[in-house]
DNA sequence: GCTCTATCTTGACGCCCGTCGATGCAGGCT
DNA sequence: AGCCTGCATCGACGGGCGTCAAGATAGAGC
């Protein structure tokens, strides 16, 4: 249930996941934890989902905006968002009757920036 | 049919996907072609081999040395390379009986261009 | 030519993942 | 209370993916 990416303060994570894939091999236990990051991007719906959050007015959008730009089922819908917060990507609050989902624009840059080329 | 960004048919590659992820709603068509990327890298071992790769003297390395630094059979090392090519984020040269592997860097850049934000 | 080495391909196996219908749960309404 | 709506979970099905052993292919050298 934890997020794999750190919400804060993992100190194994800052020094493992912070540089720069390409700088130095990375360890498989730092590779298995990123993998799942980039799985959970891995889907088209879930890339979508993460592209309608950020996208959305205010940031936020709830279940039943993100169901409707779909042609799949609610269940289905949740399945795919389960996977984005178990990877850290987004979070949710509830708020009354709905289910609001936001991004963590941390988790996004962290993974920029691991794509990124060291230096030049 | 849908008026969502993109008209089928065309290599969206090269227009839909340098726009950032959160900006605006992807469409499917472009959501495809990126999870594809995405889904290459969201396995530890490609993830290791791409990270060998670069962090390689040369910047390139050949199978053998790859195979070496997992405990895995050396086709199932092909199989990933090939996973990894087939997303555009290496290529590959033989030079006399080896073959050697190297980064695409434009793709591992516009993946970062993608997961970065808008503006800020 | 033949042989050896390095690499790719094929076929098969098991497991994981995406999807669904059905059900459960929480909160708002009357 | 009762009901209804939004969302999560469960169980199951089918297809795809990672892995392997075995065979095929390419190049170097004899």
């Amino acid at each position: 249930m934890l997020p794999v990416i750190a919400a804060e303060g993992s100190p194994a994570d800052t020094e493992e996941c912070s540089i720069p894939l390409v700088r130095e091999p990375v360890g498989d236990a730092a590779a298995s934890g990123l993998a799942q990051v980039f799985r959970a991007l891995g889907d088209p719906v879930r890339l979508r989902l993460v592209s309608l959050i950020g996208a959305h007015q205010g940031g936020e959008a709830c279940v039943c905006d993100l169901t409707a730009a779909f042609s799949l089922t609610q269940p289905t819908i949740s399945h795919h968002l389960k996977v984005l917060r178990e990877a850290g990507l987004i979070d949710s609050e509830r708020r009354g009757t709905w289910v609001y989902y936001r991004l963590v624009p941390t988790a996004l840059e962290r993974m920029a920036a691991m794509l990124s080329p060291p230096a030049s």
